[in-house]
Parts: C-alpha cells; sequence; structure tokens
DNA sequence: AGTGTTTTTGCAGGTTTTTGCTGATTCACC
DNA sequence: GGTGAATCAGCAAAAACCTGCAAAAACACT
C-alpha cells in the first residue's frame, strides 16, 4: 500500500471517529506501529491531525470550524441519534435501513472495516456503503424516487418479503402515542410496513421535534417498534407515555 | 506496445483505481518497473498524474471542470463514445444500462427534461438519473459489488427475467472478432449474459485499444450485439472483421 | 537498400526511502 | 514510586529510485 493511501485512510478514520489508536490502525492497515506513528507524525507536522499519546486526535483549528458551520442545530440531533443507533449495531448481524440522513451518518459512526450484512432500498448509504470493505451490502431494487433516492413499490415490498433481518434501523418523520409510526407518503409508508414484518428487531429514529405530531399514511402501532432512539436523553423528556406501551427509549 | 498505449492503460488504471503502483504496472504491461516509472514521470509533467513513492496517485488539484478540459485522450475517447451513444437513445423508450464510465456520461449527454425508462444496475447511474425529473428508473436489486458499484448475482439476474428493453448499452472491457465480447469478471459476465437476453437490441460500447482483446469470461458471440460503438470513425479502422460478421460499427 | 540519428528500453551500479526491529526511555495511571 | 504500554533513536534489510550506458528499434535522409 502506498504511504499517501494510508494517509488517506487514516484521515478519514479520524474524521468520521475523531480519534484514532495507533494499536488500531496497525491493524486496520496491516503495518507496524512504528510506520503509524512516522505516518501519524507526518500528519501532525503538516497540520491534518493532533498528535497525542496512544494514537491522534482531530485538531480543531480553524478548517475545523467550516464543518461546524455547514450544521445546523437540527443536524446536531441527527449526529446524537446516529450515534446511539450506530452502537445498536453488532458486528456480522444483518440489517435493514432505510434511506434518511440519519440512516447515512449512522454508517459514517461506524468504523470502515465492520463486518455485517446490510439490506437497504436507499442509494445514499449503498454508496456510502462502497467505502466499508468488510460489508456485505444488498440493494433493493425497484422504481427509483428521485426525490428521496430511495426505492419503493412492489418490486421492493416483494424483494422483502424474502428476507430477514435482526435489526431495522427506520428513520420516520411521526411518532404519536396514539397514532403510531406515521409518513405523509404512502409509498414510503407501504415500505416501511414492508420493512417492520422483515425485522426481529425495529428501532425508530426520530428528532425530538417531530414526536407527538402524525402524518396521514400509518406506518404501524406504537407497540410494533421495540425502540425509539431521539437526541435527548432518554429520562425525563416527555417520552414517558411512550415507555409506558413498552417500547425502550434510547 | 506502443508508448502512448501504456500511457493510455495507465491512466485508466488510475482512474478506476486512484492510484497505481509500479510494480502491478510492470507485470501488466509486460515492462520493466524503470520503463513503468519513466511513463509515470512523463504523465506526472504533463500534469496527468501525481507521482508518489511506489507508484502514482489521481491529482485532485482543484476542480473537475479543469480535468474535463485537459482530459487524457482516453477519456476524450469514452466522451465521444457516450456522445455517439446517447444519440441513439430514443424518448420513451425503455433502455437497460449496466455501470462504467462510459455509460454515466450517457446519461450526461442527455437533455435534463429527457423521458424514457431507464433500467440498471448501477448505482452512479441510478444516482445521476436523479436530476432528471422526466426519467422512470428502475434500479436492479441484489448484492453490491463495492468495487464497481454495481449490484450482480442472482437477484439481478432474476429480476432481468422479468424486464424487457427496447435497447441495452453495454459496455464492454473485451472485444475479439472469434471470442466475441467478454469480461474478467465472472459475475459481470453473468449479469451482461442476462442483460442481453432482456433486450431487443444490444449496443456494445468498447474503447478501440480494447478492441481485439480477451478475457477470461465470455459474455456473447459477436453476432449477439447489433452495434459497436468505438472512439474512430467507422471507416477504415481496422474493424472490417466486425462488420462482416453483420455488427453494425457507429 | 544504406547510413547516420534519435528514441526507446532494459540493465548494472550506487543512492535514497521506507519499514520493521531492538533496546532504551518516557508516559499514563494506579 | 512501580508497571505496562507507548514512544523514540538508531540500525539494517528491502524496496524503490536514479544515473549512465549500450543494444535495439524506429526514423530520416540519401
Amino acid at each position: 500500500m502506498l504511504k499517501e493511501e494510508r494517509h488517506n485512510i487514516i484521515l478519514t478514520e479520524i474524521k468520521t471517529h475523531r480519534r484514532v489508536y495507533s494499536t488500531a490502525l496497525s491493524k486496520l492497515l496491516d503495518v507496524s506501529e512504528d510506520t503509524v506513528r512516522r505516518d501519524l507524525h507526518e500528519l501532525a507536522r503538516t497540520g491534518h491531525v493532533r498528535k497525542v499519546h496512544g494514537g491522534a486526535m482531530v485538531n480543531n483549528n480553524g478548517n475545523h470550524l467550516l464543518e461546524q458551520k455547514s450544521f445546523s442545530p437540527e443536524d446536531t440531533g441527527r449526529m446524537r441519534i446516529a450515534e446511539k443507533a450506530s452502537q445498536c449495531v453488532l458486528p456480522n448481524s444483518v440489517i435493514l435501513m432505510d434511506g434518511g440522513l440519519i440512516n447515512l451518518k449512522v454508517v459514517e459512526f461506524l468504523p470502515t472495516d465492520f463486518a455485517a450484512t446490510i439490506f437497504t432500498n436507499s442509494l445514499q448509504v449503498a454508496t456510502k456503503l462502497t467505502d466499508y470493505p468488510q460489508m456485505e451490502t444488498i440493494l433493493l431494487g425497484g422504481r427509483l424516487s428521485h426525490l428521496h433516492r430511495i426505492t419503493t413499490g412492489m418490486d421492493v415490498i416483494q424483494s422483502l418479503a424474502e428476507i430477514h433481518a435482526d435489526l431495522c434501523l427506520m428513520e420516520v418523520t411521526s411518532v404519536h402515542d396514539e397514532v403510531g409510526l406515521s409518513e405523509n407518503d404512502k409509498d414510503i409508508a407501504n415500505t416501511k410496513k414492508a420493512m417492520i414484518r422483515s425485522s426481529s428487531q425495529v428501532t425508530a429514529m426520530c428528532t425530538y421535534d417531530h414526536i407527538g405530531t402524525m402524518q396521514p399514511f400509518r406506518v404501524c402501532p406504537i407497540n410494533a417498534v421495540h425502540s425509539i432512539i431521539t437526541e435527548s436523553e432518554p429520562k425525563g423528556n416527555g417520552l414517558e407515555s411512550l415507555a409506558s406501551k413498552g417500547v425502550r427509549i434510547l
């Protein structure tokens, strides 16, 4: 492997995890720890990372502020949700993911050498996954919704009928303790219904400001999901009514 | 082999892998490593690649527009092919497209309000098509090849068995007047086979320097395709042996 | 065809870069 | 202050690189 390839990999690792361990990089890149240290020093000298004992961290000098700027507050909320959700993804499990920004970020939170099987109907999630060599990615084919960049319709639902996942990570726009999950697009609602049927566990991800809202097309009752992730703390946030229906709040 | 041929091959290698190793190129091109180094230096001096210890990398100095303008003969070749192919795409027809750079460019040559139905197993083609509101895009689902960013395998072949297209635009790496079309990946070859079965017309797109070459996995005999597009003029280019088998040269 | 010139290519050396290892040293943490 | 992990300095082997050169090929011109 070329030195620059290693550097690029290290930089993306640092970008996604905000820190790296020399030992982990050594295994990932299949070089000695000394080489990793030399790489990190070089990257530190050019100002790309900050070298610390045991590894390296992102350096908050200037250009990081640029990234910060492009994040709306809403996005930091989504980041929090994605981070929590990524911790629910077990190695070598079979995961079903639909579209949306949060699911995209969930993938980014996983280490690049993470191994799992991912079913998805999202073009963006699938494209992101091509950077993860240990992942087995299965794209659910069908009619492409250009707006959402996901496939929907009968083909997707039929494909889903023939698979089974351990966990479904589903991004929803509305969660209501009486109505349950709902969407504003019929095709998407139907696709999500099929996804729930094909998963042992269902984890819904929803920003806090959409809790308690409802939309025209119902996806499922609240007790069909096993966990709900929001960006706020699990306790004392007015989600007790959901918890009382047997849903775990993360 | 001509020096320029080598340069073209090196450029495509770099374009597809984003980097090349001197040792690998030496084997691939069957020349000494010294020659490869000299080639890489030359390409670096003209700004086409960036030389690094052990090989070379793509030079992403600035924007893509710059690349478009000062492009290698190889890529302008692909552009020519894509332009010709885009003229074969009739409005409101049903088109089957596989992956590859040329097909991506074919889409770019179409006006953004073009209306047609496109079946594809390429993530990149599908993503590009989301910018075309009048297009009906159907993504062929299946196992995702991370390297090529296309789906392959049984799922794709089954999906293909249930559809029929007017025209298949297929990018191939080898065309030989005796062997026919061939590929260096078994899955890809099988997928292409299925695509041919599902199309009334098959148009193969192949850069001129791959005409007359062969690869381990055969896709189809030469008379299974109806047209072949290369970047050179249809007449007087040594493709008469192909034309004599009933293939139209565009 | 013949001859001189240029280009290309591989090879023999010597040089530089890279990388892993060893042993000494420093650091984080208890 | 002790201990194990991380680091550092220096070394040696391997890989990559460069220079110069000569043979071969391509070319130009008579």
